[in-house]
DNA sequence: GAAATTGCTCTTGTATACAAAGATCGTTGA
DNA sequence: TCAACGATCTTTGTATACAAGAGCAATTTC
């Protein structure tokens, strides 16, 4: 693999995890001496970020990651909830057996980890719901859309997490759309999914107006 | 702007239009000499590209124009499809009067290019209806979601317009999302578009096979 | 004292140099 | 004659060097 990019790898966890957040200016140099490379392979990791849509580049001002306004959030939330219905209409028609076996195994998953009181298990066990969900659309470049603008939300949708009751919910819509997908039923269980995933989005609005006046922007310190 | 982000415009542009068809390798030397530039800016570009997915970076093996296999185009059509049904979805609530205005303007630019008989004139003032669909749904990131793609499909769009009396069908499904829109009818006009899109995908699919015995791959001329 | 301009410095963008991994072609052996 | 191995040669990936634009500060002028 390409130094570049296994330092994309690296770069991507280190924004999606708030190691570095939203507004932070990306220093060549500074990451150069990080990683004890050169600035090339940096620089061609941040272009490739780019075209992620995690960061910013400004022409002679240099890379920042990109600050992503409530506005947009909304807004991508609105697509990630039209792109997960999409795949729950497939899938409803086009999944397999095993794979619904594999399906409801991880709906499980998301059940005992909801009993174990893990929020993180939780995080994990749901997301491979969706990409299960993805999986069984059997529309790969459908696939590659969906985990891209995931994990483009990722760190906002572990900070949704922290709703009072939200897992409660999370979790009987998972059932649902499961119920619908079993029976085959595609327009059930897209417009499941897309309440499922649109309910984040509006969640999430809430819980950023309501700790907006508690919290500085970016400094997301538990 | 850098001179990198330039070089990916113009190649760019020679990718959809078929100057550099799918397969070819691109090689950094003979871009650096054609465009009078180091292999710096044409390794960005080309990285860049490659995140635009319309060219693969092979690791030491060097860039080739992505070969779209004919099952992915499908998969891409039928993501197309969905995209542009819910910018129809959002632009039937959402569209303002100057806005509509501008639609139903584009949408009469189509008929008159399609009364002169000019398939050129016709597949931009086309590009332009469904540009105006995009804007109306007032979700910016939408749009630029389904202008990416749409660019990514535009060689094939743009093939697909050889379909005996395809522009006939194409202009009385443009009138019905017009109807579909101004009525406030968002489901009609998410259905209205995405069988719009959908069929494109399928007269592409049968074009594709009536042709495959007579003209080699990737050499289309006319 | 304030504002504007000029010069310096810091950082990005591009060119070039170097290293290492593939590809190709020839040679040798079976 | 064909296949396999090896050397060379091409090409990518990374490091370094250089150029140029942007920001900042200090000084000068009004």
């Amino acid at each position: 693999m390409r130094r570049a990019e296994s330092l994309r790898e690296v770069l991507e966890n280190d924004i999606v995890t708030g190691t570095y957040p939203a507004g932070t200016r990306l220093d060549e140099v500074m990451l150069a001496t990080r990683f004890n490379v050169s600035r090339t392979p940096i620089r061609e990791a941040l272009i490739e970020l780019s075209g992620a849509g995690l960061v910013e580049i400004r022409p002679r001002r240099g890379a920042f990651v990109r600050e992503i306004g409530i506005t947009r959030l909304i807004e991508m939330f609105e697509v990630m909830a039209d792109l997960e219905a999409m795949c729950g209409r497939l899938a409803a028609r086009r999944i397999r057996v095993e794979e619904l076996a594999g399906l409801e195994q991880a709906h499980e998953a998301c059940i005992h980890a909801k009993a174990d009181g893990d929020p993180d298990a939780y995080f994990h066990a749901n997301q491979a719901f969706h990409e299960a969900i993805y999986k069984a659309s059997h529309n790969s470049f459908l696939e590659e859309q969906a985990l891209l603008l995931q994990n483009r939300l990722k760190v906002y949708r572990r900070l949704q997490l922290r709703v009072p009751n939200r897992i409660s919910g999370s979790l009987s819509e998972h059932g649902q759309i499961v119920e619908a997908i079993k029976a085959g039923d595609s327009q059930r269980a897209a417009e499941a999914l897309r309440q499922h995933v649109l309910i984040q989005g509006e969640r999430f609005n809430d819980f950023v107006a309501s700790v907006a006046g508690h919290v500085k922007s970016g400094s997301s310190r538990s």
